[in-house]
DNA sequence: AATTAATTCGGACAACCGTTTTAATTGATT
DNA sequence: AATCAATTAAAACGGTTGTCCGAATTAATT
């Protein structure tokens, strides 16, 4: 394939529209004029290079969980006792609250959708295995015995851990007023 | 007014089928038809109580938001230490999740709308005050000084152990196949 | 009983959506 | 240079949506 103009192949180029809209409004009120005219390309190039806009969800979504874990994955290689660890991921969370929420913003959106549609919740699903088992392989399988959360399996435990980091981002997100609510994250670390 | 027929309310009857068909297949993919016609009502009907798609939902989640509250100040009346009352919360949580878990997806899809909507959002982040204030003032304020999640304010540990709630719940909703699931929740308890 | 207000009903409208179709253009292959 | 495939473009289609309006019916008030 020649490169005959500089830019970006018009399917990235749709893709990158796409992601800026999705994570900027939500999935449901962007509509596929609006990604067409943003990435400055016909509509009907939307079907033509992804068929549907499910299509074109699902990849977009599959661009940014690729993303996603392997930051989780680079943050968790730094440090050496489950605590350290922990506080680095506490901290990622934050700052990314902080200075590019639209990511998680794109999250939580594909959340909501996975209650509806099971394709989707699979896609999630997936996403929401990956994190909770890295926690558990990088931070409690190398915590002290005696903490270990008594009783539970590092499975179970890494979900909750997992479901904390979840539910108390949304809250930041969302909160925008109290400004001292991502220091809510920081709990989650004194367990350790 | 006379009451000729023993039947609810068209107002009623609307609402409740809004609220059966919202929280079983979202907002979004609902439509004003549907549920007019499953309250056996004409279209316009929804326009003439509620005025818009918008003031239906804001009536729905009201509804919804103060049964919710009021059973989880019932819930943290029982038990008197902090770890009791954290476990009754927990249980609910689970029994809701198994039994009930249409009220749980409303609130999650009222959730990814508030991410895009302030009106939304002011809604929600009344129920979320709410629900981390009861947690704070019936479980954290009389937890033993030596617990209290060192360090931090009562008010911010609140926020994090709803958001272990949330987070956690959410990924129980999402993921009917691990059974252990819902033992995730648990943990939360052996903080205490 | 007469008048007024509140409710119920049926239908229509205008806008927007995702998708499809068909044609024009460009690139690659022989 | 000719042929074929891939890409880009433009326009239209069918369907659904939320909203609105005017008339019919019922209830309340005088």
């Amino acid at each position: 394939m020649h490169y005959d103009k500089q830019e970006v192949h018009q399917s990235q180029r749709i893709l990158n529209a796409a992601f800026d809209h999705i994570s900027k409004k939500g999935y449901a009120n962007v509509s596929l004029r609006e990604i067409a005219d943003e990435a400055g390309v016909v509509l009907s190039q939307l079907n033509y290079y992804y068929k549907n806009k499910e299509g074109l969800l699902v990849e977009v979504i599959r661009m940014t969980i690729k993303k996603y874990i392997v930051e989780v994955e680079r943050i968790l290689m730094i440090g050496s006792t489950a605590k350290e660890k922990m506080n680095n991921l506490i901290r990622y969370f934050q700052d990314m609250l902080r200075e590019n929420p639209n990511l998680f913003r794109l999250l939580f959106d594909l959340t909501s959708m996975a209650m509806w549609s099971e394709s989707f919740r699979n896609l999630l699903n997936e996403l929401f295995d990956n994190v909770a088992q890295l926690i558990e392989d990088n931070i409690l399988n190398i915590a002290t015995p005696e903490f270990r959360l008594s009783g539970y399996t590092s499975h179970t435990a890494a979900r909750m851990l997992f479901g904390a980091l979840f539910g108390t981002s949304i809250q930041v997100l969302l909160n925008s007023d109290e400004k001292e609510l991502p220091e809510a994250l920081s709990v989650i670390g004194s367990m350790f």
